[in-house]
DNA sequence: CTCTACAGGTGTATCGATTCACTGAAACGA
DNA sequence: TCGTTTCAGTGAATCGATACACCTGTAGAG
């Protein structure tokens, strides 16, 4: 094979065009320079194939046109969706994505999101798992930052895409209470990492509202993760009627683990997810859960980054309504 | 706020410290100079909290750290699957990942593949949706570069895992042609880009040899994409008795399309996937489906990455044999 | 006909880290 | 004691693009 030819430079095209460094740079960029000149440039330009390092434009200080994106765990679906999606709504606006995964573990975030910074993002997204750790501020402060279903401490944001989980869970509680359900395990992730979110303390004020005795299970936030509590929580004498599981995944797992043991859903018991992840509806029973729309959620927060870069410092914060899709996956207290 | 204060930089250490840029730069790494000036540039860089600047650092031509992972398309779920997987594999290497989604689009590839390549990733791990066009000689020639299931023209390889296609077709070929199905629709993704793919062909060669009569349907990759296709399928007089699609993400779709149309499965139509994404055990009915260990996928991939990136040039192709898991929604025909 | 303004360029410092070539001093063998 | 090697460290160039300060020729105003 040929050496490996370098990418081409600015100095090559400025070398074939006899004009200096500076001059090229203008060109490139259309400005100061004549039109005659500027098409010239150009013309050697697409000849080499030339395209501005990336690298050396970050070093200098200018813009990237990337946008780290840092999901609080990839091995939940409806992450990998979110990721998805945003990645995708990025790319409407010209901009690449740079994806981080803390792959479940909420004290990396803040080293994760540090490390997308050094990079040099323009920006930074970030669906943390749970209320992540460390200071946010100094980072916040240097790079723009939005978050998605989650808080940052001390950090100063872009923009702010929130989740209405306490109406969600309350929608599900609901729901569960006037099928008759009283006896509740609700399985939650993360919940070591932050005792009293939002959402635990939703649950706890909620079901004593409507009187219902609700068990809050610390739980892994994968498929298998969720599984062998499934089987614990199901094996016990005084069964709950119903699982409310905090995402999608967990829900899964749930499924899986009520199919070994036999029992009927929602015969034996009611299952609840929490993000409704496109396959919900195609899992056996098709999964009862709170949709928070994807697209919307992607697209607002992506929104913000974008204004915030433009220079536009408007309304930065959404809040996302839930909303409960009542599947085959719940039914009457037997 | 505090005007936002800038990263620590080798320099500020250098002043600190007294020595020169170049003193730090040596004793960072522990060369060259005392060990008592090590211990004191140490100590000062850990409470600034220095740490170096990868792109100052990619710009000067060293190794960044990074590995840029390319795939088809984020909307399929097994491709999510694999960015976890490999994600997580490149950590336990102290790697990192730029993670860039084609989206579909086969054209896209070499472009992205370009820009990870510019950003000075160390490495570059592609999982392309189709044979990509475009000429990779050049790219891959400058960056090592590991292909997962798929081929890319001109490239020269870091190394290669290959998906024995040709028997996994060929299992799930003779499975239903012992269940008695003589009639088949094959559900294809990105069949226009290369109507030739060795899956393909390995198809209607198979299906001759067995006398089976194979019609292939292009199709979108997507949930949404595979439906309405379905639905059409179905919908004919000599509607197949059986539907071999060559993703799950596809099967998802058309075991939705099989709902709504009222259709039992695999009583009036069989399903088949073909990569086994950990859901598929728990679709209604669980899905018999065609499972390349994602597991083995990554670490066999990133493996042969780091090798390469270590210098060692050993044996760089690894084909990974399918394995048929037969589940529910395949079944005797009518 | 001079003075000014501006279009159209060029030279050079800069971003942060690395590395080659070099220097001054100590250490060492003969 | 002299010459050489080693140690510890410095200066400057480099990677590629950008931006500020400056320079030159020409056109228009007075």
């Amino acid at each position: 094979m040929a050496a490996s030819p370098k990418r081409p430079t600015i100095k090559q095209i400025a070398e074939e065009t006899g004009l200096s460094v500076t001059a090229v740079s203008y060109a490139l960029r259309g400005e100061r320079v004549s039109p005659a000149t500027i098409e010239r440039v150009q013309a050697v330009a697409d000849e080499l194939g030339y395209s501005a390092d990336p690298v050396a434009r970050a070093l200098r200080g200018g813009r990237t046109g990337t946008i780290g994106l840092l999901v609080g765990s990839l091995a939940d679906f409806w992450q990998q969706t979110l990721a998805h999606a945003v990645q995708r709504e990025l790319r409407t606006h010209g901009l690449h994505t740079i994806l981080a995964d803390a792959d479940g573990d909420p004290a990396e975030e803040l080293t994760l999101a540090a490390r997308l910074a050094a990079q040099r993002v323009d920006g930074l997204l970030v669906a943390p798992i749970g209320p992540a750790g460390g200071d946010w501020a100094q980072l916040t402060a240097r790079t723009p930052t939005v978050t998605i279903a989650g808080r940052l401490p001390g950090a100063e944001l872009a923009g702010e895409v929130v989740f209405d989980q306490t109406t969600g869970v309350g929608e599900v509680l609901r729901h569960l209470h006037a099928l008759g359900h009283r006896r509740i395990a609700v399985l939650s992730w993360a919940v070591e990492a932050s005792p009293d979110r939002p959402t635990e303390r939703a649950v706890r004020e909620q079901a004593a509202t409507l009187g219902l005795e609700c068990e809050l299970v610390p739980c892994a936030y994968s498929l298998d993760g969720s599984r062998p509590l499934a089987l614990e929580v199901l094996d016990r004498p005084d069964r709950p009627t119903a699982i409310f599981c905090l995402s999608d995944s967990i829900a899964y797992g749930v499924l899986h683990g009520c199919r070994e043991l036999g029992l009927s859903v929602p015969g034996d018991v009611s299952i609840v997810g929490f993000d409704d992840h496109p396959l919900s509806r195609l899992v056996s029973p098709p999964l009862t859960s709170v949709n928070w729309s994807i697209d919307r959620t992607a697209r607002a927060a992506v929104g913000f980054l974008v204004d915030h870069l433009a220079g536009q410092r408007g309304e930065h914060r959404v809040v996302i309504a839930p909303s409960l899709v009542v599947r085959e996956s719940t039914g009457p207290v037997a």
